[in-house]
RNA sequence: CGGGGUGUGGCGCAGUUGGAAGCGCGCCGCGUUUGGGACGCGGAGGUCGGCGGUUCAAGUCCGCCCACCCCGACCA
């Protein structure tokens, strides 16, 4: 036997990962320490994510642009909590062709800076608001420890960055496109999130108020999918980037930014996969279908590859693999589709091409079943839509089991090393950072959803008046 | 930057008291195979991380350097 599985989920999950992106031919590693090379397989993943948020982006309004990748060290500098958060994580170029630079140019680390200074020239009045604009790049952060997918030094992201008129406009749009991750997360990824606002310490550098989805790994580790930053009149006045507003008096924008990453596609990896590999989501899936015919001679291949045909035809909405390599078996192929996750695989056999039917093998669930070969697309339709849902449903169910709610300090102290910790808290920076410190679980977010009502920390025994999620994280 | 570890075909590893560089997987060719990770036969592939030293002789002993991995710190 030729085999080589994956080490169990259960026994290393940090393994589990690495090996599948690596065997699932996602990733590979990049020559420079910390990057990643997104391979064909991952960046069609990738390329299906951007095209259904792009979708949803354009639906409310947005249009893409390019900013460019190199900028002066100085805008950076120009916002004082945002240089002060990204200095330390900055490749900067120090010589260019061939001489040394009057001022250092900074490797983007996020394009706030550069697109705000574009901004303060584009916009001179409030007929030029709101300005909506994203953009699709890789950014890079000198990050000191990486995960392929994860945390890599270059990824590749959308950022959106939007100028208005108010705050509350702002802010409006800031919920409004956490909502569109949330959105995608849930319909396209099947993971379910939390929409929550960050503490003071997880915020955004420069950012008035940060919000972010927060989703569970199979691991129970929470990991930031999407990110959504109010940025108040911080980018403006930094930038001055002012309009003259409908009483003819100069005012200063509100500006918002917000992000989602190739992250997300380790995010699928975590929260869906097992033992067995991958198990991607239909409406993501590079492939949702792959037909493996069967056959022992000559004469069966003739008629099991016409019978193919037939099919993949039929399914010609879908995005359909044939594997039709003679040098494999079909056992081969069996596991070596699951590796990958492609949602269902469709098997053609003698047998079924006998009896006019192809036989069907969900990724999410154990067992066959068999289909006429008359209606196959209808059936194909509504199985991964099944699959789609029956994912989400899964995902949902083992957030909801790892979700506690401690009675007190002790419990917590517990119940965060195997999962989230849905607590009352008081918000304060302090009594987080001795959460921190004692338990490795750091606060993720402040549901938007909130019950109401009040209570006391579930740390320092303060008046409490919000529920916070703490866990620890990627 | 601290603590620990590893460098030997593409990948994973073995290599004893210093004495002819091996194994498994993968890869290539031919043939038989294909309903849960097939098999036979033949083949290709190596400055043993680098530099220096000890020795008749170094993958093996000594010194220095480099790279990578894990645990922290950073980040998310």
């Amino acid at each position: 036997m030729s085999e080589d599985r994956l080490p169990s989920r259960s026994e290393s999950f940090s393994d589990w990962y690495n090996q599948l992106v690596l065997k699932a031919e996602l990733a590979d590693y990049g020559p420079v320490r910390g990057t990643m090379v997104v391979r064909p397989y991952g960046w069609t993943l990738w390329e299906n994510i951007k095209a259904a948020l792009d979708t949803r982006f354009k639906a409310t309004g947005h249009v893409n642009a390019a900013f460019p990748v190199l900028f002066p060290m100085s805008f950076l500098e120009k916002e004082k909590d945002h240089v002060e958060g990204f200095s330390p994580q900055l490749a900067v170029v120090t010589v260019a062709g061939g001489e040394e630079l009057d001022e250092p140019l900074v490797v983007r680390p996020t394009s706030e800076t550069v697109i705000g200074h574009m901004y303060a020239k584009w916009i001179q009045s409030y007929r030029d608001l709101p300005v909506l604009i994203n953009v699709w790049n890789s950014v890079v952060r000198w990050e000191l420890r990486t995960k392929l997918f994860i945390r890599t030094t270059e990824f590749y992201w959308q950022e959106g960055h939007t100028a208005h008129e108010t705050a509350e406009e702002a802010e409006a749009e800031t919920l409004q496109m956490l909502e569109v991750y949330a959105d995608f997360a849930e319909n396209e990824a099947a993971i379910p999130v939390i929409m929550g606002r960050k503490s003071e310490s997880e915020r955004f550098a420069g950012a008035v108020n940060s919000y972010s989805i927060e989703a569970m790994m199979g691991d129970t580790r929470a990991l930031q999918a999407g990110t959504s930053h109010f940025l108040g009149e911080n980018f403006a006045r930094a930038f001055e980037i002012q309009y003259l507003n409908r009483e003819n008096s100069r005012q200063y924008v509100s500006t918002t930014s917000w992000g989602l990453s190739t992250r997300v596609v380790g995010a699928i990896i975590m929260v869906h996969g097992d033992d067995q590999g991958l198990v991607l989501p239909p409406r993501l899936a590079p492939f949702q279908v792959v037909i493996v015919p069967i056959h022992k001679n000559e004469e069966q291949k003739s008629v099991v590859l016409e019978q193919t045909e037939v099919v993949r035809q039929a399914l010609g909405d879908f995005r359909v693999k044939v594997d039709d390599r003679e040098e494999v078996t079909a056992g081969f192929k069996f596991n070596d589709w699951e590796m990958r996750g492609v949602p269902l695989r469709i098997e053609i056999g003698p047998k079924d091409v006998e009896q006019h039917q192809v036989t069907l093998s969900r990724r999410d669930e154990k067992g066959r079943s068999s289909a006429p070969v008359e209606g196959v697309a209808e059936v194909v339709q509504a199985t991964l839509d099944e699959i789609q849902a029956n994912m989400l449903a899964k995902a949902r169910e083992f957030m909801r089991e790892n979700t506690h709610d401690p009675a007190d300090y002790a419990e917590f102290q517990e119940v965060v090393k195997t999962g989230w910790a849905d607590v009352w808290w008081c918000g304060r920076a302090d009594c987080e950072a001795e959460i921190k410190q004692e338990t490795k679980a750091t606060n993720r977010a402040i549901p938007l959803d909130q019950p109401g009502g009040e209570g006391v920390c579930i740390h320092c025994g303060n008046p409490a008046t919000e529920r916070a999620i703490f866990a620890r994280a990627y």
